[in-house]
DNA sequence: CGGAATCCTATCGGATACTG
DNA sequence: CAGTATCCGATAGGATTCCG
């Protein structure tokens, strides 16, 4: 992935008045520059594939190869096995998670990332990095932006 | 429950332990990775940032500069007073948005992003490339990741 | 202009129990 | 081992109405 998204924090000051039309790097197309929460803006897909309580937690345990259903009950103990049937049908609805199922005996099933899976690497990073500047920032004053 | 990680490093994953069989850039926990969604993994602090329909959208308004009120309503015709000003509040009381009022007549307020709100720009950056690849790779499957 | 107060419904997520 | 089936309380968020 080109983005460059970690090392461009120095030009947020660009606060007053725009005189573009619309912040290019933040919204870098028509599909970006919605009114409302459109289920295909690119945000909200990405959003939508990482929603969910536990979600981003399942996610990162199938970063590390397929998993069994039990086996990732051990992983997240406290997780219902209501609740991960559910995440792992909604991502596999979403063409993120993909099944291989044994039917001899003793059954076997793994959850496997797909290629889009994988895909939400960075996105998992970036959520631990912005997580950890926010913990930063918190507290010892908000700093405000520029001042008109 | 402190991360290791939070001091914070240029690369994102450092740990102790490097015979682990889990993924040290993914997961830049210390001792353990957590096992259960708790509210101060970093993670869950991006994530909750963000959280909420119309989040994105109204953070993507105010990354342009300082709006008011019934302007923010006039960018987002379709975001009712009532969840625009749950959203506002929300954003106050995590630091990321502060407000200035000015009694005289007309009544004028401004919302602006604190500098923890503007260190969330990466991270809609970042979602918007997320989900733009996952719309590319959406339908046609996947590989899977190797096999322990 | 800039909100707060209500009300109302859909969905979420946890607990529990049962099945192939 | 790998799930499904129910039930249920708690939110989320939209519509509407009212206020300084």
């Amino acid at each position: 992935m080109r983005h460059a998204a970690s090392e461009h924090s120095a030009d947020v000051g660009h606060q007053r008045e725009t005189h573009t039309s619309w912040d290019t790097e933040l919204v870098p197309g028509p599909q970006g520059r919605t009114h409302r929460p459109e289920a295909d803006c690119p945000v909200e897909v990405a959003l939508t594939a990482v929603s969910g309580r536990w979600t981003t937690l399942l996610l990162r345990e199938l970063m590390g190869g397929p998993r069994g259903f039990t086996e990732l009950r051990k992983l997240l103990p406290e997780l219902s096995a209501k609740v991960l049937s559910d995440r792992l049908r909604a991502l596999q609805e979403r063409g993120l998670v993909e099944v291989e199922r044994q039917r001899a005996f003793p059954v076997r099933t793994r959850y496997a990332l797909t290629g889009a899976g994988q895909a939400l690497r960075p996105l998992l990073v970036e959520l631990y990095a912005t997580g950890e500047a926010l913990l930063r920032l918190a507290g010892h004053g908000g700093g405000s932006p520029p001042a008109p």
